[in-house]
DNA sequence: GTTAGCACTCTAGTACATCGAGTGCTAATA
DNA sequence: TATTAGCACTCGATGTACTAGAGTGCTAAC
């Protein structure tokens, strides 16, 4: 077990490298106010610190760092929350300003000032797409053998696909179709979309649209959506920003995993609730293993969830980011909430 | 006026160079099959193009390089275009191959595999939103007070905007207002659009609609096109893989400027037809200093036209790249265009 | 238990020698 | 006269040596 004194030089070291992103030596320390002893003591403590895996240095005479193990402890026992400066609570309640209209907006918003306020990355999860509902189906012909098909949902989200119209279909068929298709599938979630369209309508078009089949399969194509869309980047490039991150090749790994959209769902695991923070090689992606990733989780109503991760390096601002998400979840999920409350 | 021989020697050097990234020597041409010199001959002719201007030293002993001038010269009369080799163009045709039946997508795709083909980034705007006419308006209540509005165009592109209905006006008048709307406005280029909204409809919706004013207030501002949507990037990243770029802030002013959507006129002039070549401080923008663009012109039936560009080092290899872009613009005109037709 | 003192270690910076690729110039050659 | 071989020279890159400084571990004194 750590003793007091310890855990104050180990909160002021890893403190102090975050800020300065330079190794900690004994005789820097010494002078804090917050550090009474001299520095043979603080190298004796240290040197046990060393050995217990919370510090580490990188060369035999150079001042300490925080391992892994020591970001850990210090976000786990001595992460002591500061209030946010009032600068900053304005700017992150400055994303609710205007009135928008839309959950995608707002999300977009909360990214950009979000990455511009942290100098981190940001990346903001919306919610489930599948579980919106349909609001109104349409078809609107485009030219004699294409259409775009639209779909409109509860939260006010247009999706809308073009696809070819088979041969040898009116449009009366279509506008029959359209017009069953909405008696049948408003108010179903998008998540059921594809299997209720099979369900109910199949019997109803048959009986009513003239080679129904050809429509139907291309209709069903169209009503695929793409699942990735609602995830929102803030910051890409503060990465490049950080003095942590001098070697090219490492950039470019990490900006990789960014841009392509298949890493997401392990740098932000879909359904946890509440704030994680994963230091270093707790991530799953080693291109990560230099980052730190904050994630919190919000919501709207009481069942859709998203969440919203800050990626930086392990040196982390932890206590701001921390107290940041904590703001702003709480009021993504009440705003969002009364936008959603509103239907 | 350069000697045939300065020519071939300008002309190897810049390819050489273009392919090594390495400072050019005397020694190293001389063993190039295309030179039957000795090296002192060719020292002699590098002593002259460096007195013309064409080539530079990195310092005094050191081999050429290509100056601006020297690339200026031989992008204009020392470029002999390669064909492709059917690798690339299988690549290139691959774009349409499946049957693709949106503007945008063909164009993001554009975006993506010239950029992977290439290894630069690839930028590609497609035609002017504004030239698009509308095929249908229509109006869908998402709440009590609040609706999105969504607007078809000809091409298959729907925009959309959701926005609060203004207190007491009735879903009958919304109804009123759609049909209204639908009569006059189908067939109007969206650029139009704002101004026969006011021209020709206000007066009509004063007769039928109830409190027309603040409604026809909100629709003019759903009306307003973003009008920067149509830009597309392809493999951002790739600036990070050349080895022209080591440095760090440059590579970040570069991404600023890619970032930041307003300078995208600058990279990319709109309305210029043909292809076009700006090597290093040609461009607009300081941070391109060291980056060359070669943009290209392509065409949708007979007015709409859409832009490609390739940003790459000034070493960029203009040889392949023109090729490459010659063709693909031909493709896409000839492509794009016959979708386009078919209406 | 704490700390002053000291020998020790390692990095970063500077100075200096060496190597090699490249140059410019001159004189010899075709 | 145009070309080229030869040579002295330049300069970056590389490697070695030395120094200053910040930091450490350990011991002995407080």
């Amino acid at each position: 077990m750590l003793t007091e004194r310890q855990l104050l030089i180990l909160k002021v070291t890893v403190d102090d490298y975050i800020q300065s992103a330079q190794p900690v030596g004994s005789n820097q320390l010494s002078k804090k106010s917050e550090i009474p002893f001299s520095p043979a003591t603080i190298r004796n403590e240290m040197a046990d610190l060393e050995g217990l895996g919370f510090l580490e240095k990188t060369h035999t005479s150079s001042g300490r760092v925080p391992s892994q193990k020591g970001y850990r402890y210090y976000v786990d026992h001595l992460l002591t929350p500061k209030p946010l400066p009032q600068q900053d609570i304005v700017q992150l309640r400055s994303i609710f300003q205007d009135k928008i209209t839309e959950t995608e907006e707002v999300i977009k918003r909360s990214a950009m000032i979000l990455s511009e306020l942290t100098n981190y990355t940001a990346i903001l999860l919306g919610p489930d797409v599948g579980k919106h509902i349909v609001k109104r189906l349409s078809i609107v012909p485009l030219t004699s053998d294409t259409a775009v098909a639209i779909i409109v949902t509860d939260n006010g989200h247009v999706e809308n696909r073009v696809f070819n119209i088979p041969e040898g279909i009116s449009p009366s068929d279509i506008e029959k179709m359209i017009n069953i298709l909405n008696e049948r599938l408003i108010g179903v979630p998008l998540n059921d979309l594809h299997h209720r369209l099979e369900q109910e309508t199949m019997t109803i078009l048959r009986q009513h649209v003239k080679r129904y089949g050809e429509l139907f399969t291309t209709l069903r194509q169209a009503a695929v959506l793409p699942h990735e869309e609602n995830v929102y980047f803030g910051g890409k490039l503060n990465i490049l920003k950080q003095p942590d991150f001098h070697d090219i090749q490492k950039i470019r790994n990490l900006m990789d995993v960014m841009e392509g959209a298949k890493h997401i769902p392990m740098i932000l695991p879909i359904g946890t609730q509440g704030l994680h923070i994963r230091i270093g090689s707790e991530n799953a992606l080693s291109a990560m293993e230099d980052c730190s990733v904050i994630t919190v989780s919000y919501n709207i109503g009481e069942e859709q969830t998203g969440s919203i991760a800050i990626v930086g390096p392990k040196r982390m601002d932890y206590k701001r980011i921390v107290s940041m998400l904590d703001l702003l979840s709480g009021d993504l999920s009440k705003e969002l909430t009364r936008m959603f409350r509103a239907k």
